[in-house]
DNA sequence: AATTATTGCGCAATAA
DNA sequence: CTTATTGCGCAATAAT
């Protein structure tokens, strides 16, 4: 890692080099500020990416909570029915796309 | 927002103020490094909850898949018994949650 | 060995 | 007036 942090001074060199130095600080300054613009692009990345990562989450609970919902019904229809409170018959031609259906909205 | 970008100069004035350009300098470079410690907690944090989000995402993507499966299966069976292709007295007694789990390893 | 990329630091403008 | 934030440039040094 860098050690940064003006240590020395260093400045420009004797006049005749003042053309070199001048033209690797511009170079220099210029990488600079790409380094810094792709930084920037980076972070607002990492940003946008946790709005879309809580999208998805929000979708999959709501997923998950549709399908919760669905098999505690499914559950209870089958536990009524073993527990043979509930005439056998009743399940003949259900509609079972229906009933969870209808199941999903209370 | 800030203009930035140095357009003028204006160093340092006569020499009666320097002190007080000095302490000024200094108190706004203590500003300046609490302000980008701040600033890379933040991004810091925004890479983390990535890390969060994607693991959070991962157990709810495997519960879907889990619950998506247990449904499958329930309404297998009964379709099953609805088309009377199975003899409603195997119901009987049906545990419940082993079967669940039974197919959940399939 | 040379060039570019990254990073800590300080300055100045200006936002809060 | 004070602190906070930000663009910019410098120099050290990491990376290629």
């Amino acid at each position: 890692m860098p050690r940064r942090g003006r240590v020395k001074k260093e400045g420009p060199e004797s006049g005749e080099d003042s053309d070199d130095y001048r033209k690797r600080r511009d170079r220099n300054n210029l990488a600079v500020k790409r380094s810094r613009v792709k930084s920037k692009q980076k972070t607002q990345e990492t940003v946008n990416r946790v709005t879309e990562l809580r999208n998805e989450n929000s979708v999959l609970e709501e997923k998950v909570k549709t399908l919760t919902k669905e098999l505690s019904f499914l559950k209870e229809l089958f536990l009524a029915h073993a527990s043979n409170n509930v005439d056998p018959r009743k399940f003949d031609g259900l509609d079972l796309q229906k009933l969870l259906q209808d199941n999903e909205t209370k």
